[in-house]
Order: structure tokens, then C-alpha cells, then sequence
DNA sequence: TTGAAAGCGGTACCAA
DNA sequence: TTGGTACCGCTTTCAA
């Protein structure tokens, strides 16, 4: 930061003390209308900004937010609700500080210190891990909003996708196309988000008087190769490949997609596929995957509004405001290609 | 930021000064161990993190960069980048701002001034437009170092791909194959990154002793419907289809592939068809093109490295450093499978 | 209408 | 070995 003007130097051009001229700058009603539009002047002239760190720090205030995930871009989401984050921060003039993790606990602790040394107000962040007490205690008394789906309903301040409700417009979707033979595929079960989808998957089967199938493709990642996994599981089973799957994401989606190809079997002819995240498939003219979009704008919004609550009304200011600490979102069925009505 | 503990919080629980405090807690020579051990043991109890906006003023010193792009994601490489940018900086104890313009000239020089009110000691930019005079204005005395498409060569400080080389590997890559017919797909002309490659093609294809055929496909966007247009250029032209096709863009070669695929063309059977970008495709398996790869973590690394310099050593600073203000980086060559010997 | 003084949290300098 | 004082840039309070 190459000295930039100052108060001071704008009031020894002008004459004036430095109190004069930041009143004058900010249409105190103390000042003369002449003073004010000469003190104007001379700050355009020499490019003066405010120095904010040095208001903060008086005002005992924060103009900026911290946001931490595990990775940006890199098939999570966290990029799209970043930019709705950065758009609605701005309109408050508010900066976000943004730290991303690389999916090390480590790291993602150290960008917390770091951020709350830098006096962010508060912080976002998506977790890479669900045991999220490391990164309380290093945020201490700056309140933290989690997003993501490492994150149980009993943190103070979080928002959170109801994946049960995904459960349940899949299987009312499928079922309208005459399904009844429908089979979930998830994998490994560290995953809270996998748990509302089978649990929620489970409870709309039994709504509808169906027999929920449940199939995890072992401990693998959350990628193609799952999915092929749990095709095969599928095939090698005894029981009659089901007429419709809904997939854990749409990685796995794509991966049984093929799978099933590969067998012999068509999509949506014989199985009908659903996915979940909508992850840039609007691009590719190939994958025609009916899927779930989270509501990102939706998520990224509320994410300023209750960071920049807290920071302006604390954290018993909330309720006056009308603020709910913790928020949940339902994601939207977007139907494409990959589901049609069952022929068994 | 509810009240955390400073300097004088400690002072207090310990009968010292704060000015004691600071010095134990920056292990300064003149004070005791036991005093040391005793403040840091307190500093511990009370969660105390030095307030850093505070210790910059008085050091007249920055500890964030600042980061502005046109959008995260969104088929941009900027969120690979960022996620170099922030362990970079992270590793030397600096922060990231970052703003998103979404693509608005007028978003992008707010954010510009309140990363710079905000104190960044340097920015980086990835504009959304070639006319940056409005930003550097808006960032004053701030160094800005660009980044992306936009810029051209003449910027003081700024980090570029050469896509010239990129050309010359595709030729390169092509006639090896044995191509001589190549034609180069681009779309409208407002970019300096096609007119590198537009030049940067034909040179090559002329020392190689053949003659360059470049379709621009109107005004269309970067999009895979540019690509389909140029191929219908191509189809209705007199000449006959080239055997090899270097696309500007991922999107466009998706496009040209589709559209050749549709008039019974093979790829690579009948045409060969290279990219440019690699956006995403390893994680599609039906994606096998051969394409570009720009060094994102080097431009990263890079980015962060001169920013840090520029805040450290300033602007004069740079060569006792030892550190280039302007810096080229080459996209490499990844093959797949979208490009075979020729065979016409 | 203007400005002097104090304070936000931290560090450097110099005296005790 | 310790601490008082001054200062970074800004704003608020209160006196001139």
C-alpha cells in the first residue's frame, strides 16, 4: 500500500484540521456548504479513499465477511453461491474474505484464525469435515454460519438443504410415471446428506406403499465409479433390475448410467435415472439427466443477510429482526431425458 | 466482532502494561521467561487473537490481497486459480478478498474500491473488459496485477497465457499426425486471445509450408452453438472438409464435433478435432478431447508471489527481487482421443 | 462553524 | 527487565 492520502493531507491542502474535513466529507450538518464542496474537490482530486480498517477499528465495527470451503469449483457448488454471496455482500459494502481449504482440516483452521485476526464480522463456512469444533474454538466469539452438507440441524447458526424433500419429489415423480420397482444408490455413510436421502428415500416409498431398495456402493467417492458399482451390485442381485433408480448425485448418475448401457439396458426405455446437484449439465447436450438444483441464489443471499444481521444487531439482535438462525432449503426437481414412464 | 480480549484485557488479568503483553506475546528479548510463559498461558485462557487491522495501521502494512473476476465457475478457470491463489497466500500468512463482478464493469470497479478502502495491498484482476483504465483509476496508488483473456502485453503488471504456443503445438501435434489440410474455428473478433491464436496459427501453419484456414463464426458467443456454425461454414464451402480442426474453445469443439457427427462425419475417423481449455473433462468419460491445459496452479503461485513482492518491496522493489512484472505462461497439450492419423 | 482531545488496538522508541 | 509515550487514520465529544 503505497501511502495513500489521508485526511490530514487533503486538510493541509485545504487549510483545514483533519476533523473538518472528514465531517465535511461526510455531510456533517455542522459544516458550511462552501467548506464541504471544497473539501470534495480536493478529495477527488488526489484520488482519497477512506482508510476502513482505521474507521473500524474506532467504530468497533466490521466491514467484511469471511467464507471458507472445501475447494471452489472442483464439482462442489461453492463458486455459484459464492458469486451470489459477493453480489449481495457488495450491495451492503461489505467485502467477503474467501479461504479455501483444499479439504484440510488444518488449513481450514488457519484460514479461520487468520480471518478472525483480520476482523471479519463473521464467517461462512462449509466444513470439510462434520466435527466442526476445531473451527469454533479458533473463530471464538465470531459467529460462524454453516452451509454444506457435513452439517448437522444442531448448530446455532446454519443452512441447510432438505434432502428429504428431494426423496420425496423423486419418488412422487417416478411413481406419477408408473414406477414402482425403484431403487436408491448411494455410497460410503460417513455422509449426512446420504443419510436424509436414504431415510427421506425410505419414508416417501412407504407413503406411496412401495419397498424402498437401498443400495450402497461400499466405501467408494462420490464419483462415477460408484455408480457403476452399484449397477453391478444391482445386476448380480436376484431380485429384477428395478425400473427406476435415484442416484446419490449426479456423478453417480452417470457412472450407472453408463453402467447400464453397458449392459444392454437403455435410459429412460428400460430404467428410468434420477441424479442429484445438477452440476453443469445444462452444457453438455449429451447428459439429458433429470436431477435436483439446489437453490444456490437462495442459500448465498441468506447467508449475507444472516451474517450481516449478526454483525450489525449481535447475536441476541436476531430475533428482533426477524431472523432465523437456521434455515433449510429445498431443492427443485429438474426434469430432463433420463426418466420416462415405466414399460415393465 | 462482540468484543474478543486485546492487548489490555491480558495486561489487566496480569498487572502488566499492555506494552509488556505485545512484547512477551512477540517473544521480545527484554522480557523475562517467566513473564513470557505466564502472558501466553493468560493469552490462551481468553482465546486472544491479535487484532491485525489494528497492528497494519500502525505498521502502515497490508496482510490481504485482493482478488476480482468476472464470476467463479460459470465454464471460467478462475475458481481452479483462486484455489491457488488462496493456499499461496495463506502459506505466507495473507488473506484474499475476493469479488465477483458478475461480467458488470460498474460491480467491478465498486469492488475494486472497497478492496482498496478495505486495504489490500495489491490486486489481482481478471477483467471483464479490455478498457481497464477505470479500475486502475479506481485502485490509485494499489498495484494491480491483471490476469485473463483481456489483457493486453502493454499493463505494467500482468500475468498472460501465450496462445501462440499453443498453435504451434497444435500444429505441431496435427501435421505429426500427418494433417495438412487444418483449418482453425474462432468466433468473434473482439478477443485478444483469438487474435493470438489466429496469428499465432497461421504463422505456424506457414513454416510448416501450409496454408492456414481460419472460420470465424460471426458474432456468436463462446458457446458450443459457435461451433456448429463454423462447421456449417465449413460443410457449405467449396473446398473440401479439412481433416483437422483446432476449435478456440472447449465449447466450440463440442459444438463442431456434434455438427460433424451429424453429417456422418467421424471424429477422429474423418476429421480430427483439438480444443482448448479442458474444462472439466476428465471427470466425462464421453469427453475424449484432445485439448489445452493452461498451468493454472503456476499462474496461481505466480500471481501470488508478485503480489506479495509488490506489497513488500514496492514498486521499485521488483528487480533487486528479482521478480518479472510481466510474465507468460504456456498452455501444454493434452491428448485424448479426439485426434488420429490422417487418413485422406 | 471549527478544532482540540481522546480513544480504537497495536508497535517502536526511549527512559526508568 | 519493564513501562510510558507517541503514533498509525479515523470518528465522537465537547469546548472555543
Amino acid at each position: 500500500m503505497p501511502n495513500r492520502p489521508t485526511l490530514k493531507t487533503i486538510a493541509q491542502m485545504a487549510g483545514l484540521s483533519h476533523v473538518a474535513v472528514s465531517k465535511a466529507l461526510r455531510d456533517a450538518p455542522d459544516i458550511s456548504a462552501a467548506t464541504k464542496a471544497r473539501v470534495k474537490k480536493l478529495a477527488e482530486q488526489v484520488g482519497y479513499t477512506p482508510n476502513l480498517a482505521a474507521r473500524n477499528l474506532y467504530l468497533q465495527r466490521s466491514s467484511t465477511i469471511g467464507m471458507i470451503v472445501p475447494a471452489m469449483g472442483d464439482s462442489t457448488a461453492y463458486d455459484l453461491i459464492f458469486n451470489e454471496i459477493s453480489q449481495a455482500a457488495a450491495e451492503l459494502d461489505f467485502c467477503v474474505m474467501l479461504g479455501s481449504s483444499h479439504r484440510s482440516p488444518q488449513l481450514e483452521e488457519r484460514h479461520c484464525r487468520m480471518m478472525v485476526g483480520n476482523q471479519v464480522g463473521a464467517l461462512i463456512v462449509a466444513p470439510c469435515a462434520s466435527n466442526v469444533t476445531r473451527i469454533k474454538a479458533a473463530c471464538g466469539t465470531t459467529p460462524v454460519i454453516f452451509i454444506g452438507g457435513k452439517i448437522g440441524p444442531e448448530e446455532p447458526y446454519a443452512l441447510l438443504c432438505d434432502y428429504r424433500h428431494s426423496a420425496a419429489l423423486t419418488v412422487r415423480h417416478l411413481t406419477g410415471l408408473g414406477h414402482r420397482d425403484i431403487a436408491l444408490l448411494t455410497y460410503g455413510p460417513e455422509n449426512l446428506t446420504i443419510l436424509q436421502k436414504e431415510e427421506g428415500f425410505s419414508q416417501a416409498m412407504e407413503q406411496h406403499g412401495l419397498r424402498p431398495r437401498i443400495i450402497r456402493a461400499g466405501h467408494a467417492e462420490n464419483t462415477m465409479e460408484a455408480g457403476r458399482q452399484a449397477v453391478s451390485l444391482l445386476l448380480s442381485a436376484e431380485a429384477p433390475v428395478p425400473t427406476a433408480i435415484w442416484c446419490a448425485s449426479d456423478y453417480m448418475a452417470i457412472g450407472a448410467m453408463h453402467a447400464l448401457r453397458a449392459h444392454g439396458l437403455s435410459v429412460p426405455g428400460d430404467v428410468s435415472i434420477v441424479g442429484h446437484d445438477n452440476l453443469y449439465f445444462d452444457l453438455y447436450p449429451d447428459i439429458r439427466l433429470t436431477t435436483f438444483r439446489t437453490p444456490m441464489a437462495e442459500i448465498g443471499k441468506a447467508a449475507v443477510r444472516l451474517a450481516i444481521a449478526l454483525i450489525e444487531y449481535g447475536e441476541n439482535g436476531l430475533s428482533q429482526q426477524n431472523m432465523a438462525p437456521r434455515q433449510s432449503f429445498q431443492p427443485f426437481l429438474v426434469v430432463r431425458d433420463s426418466t420416462g414412464p415405466a414399460c415393465r
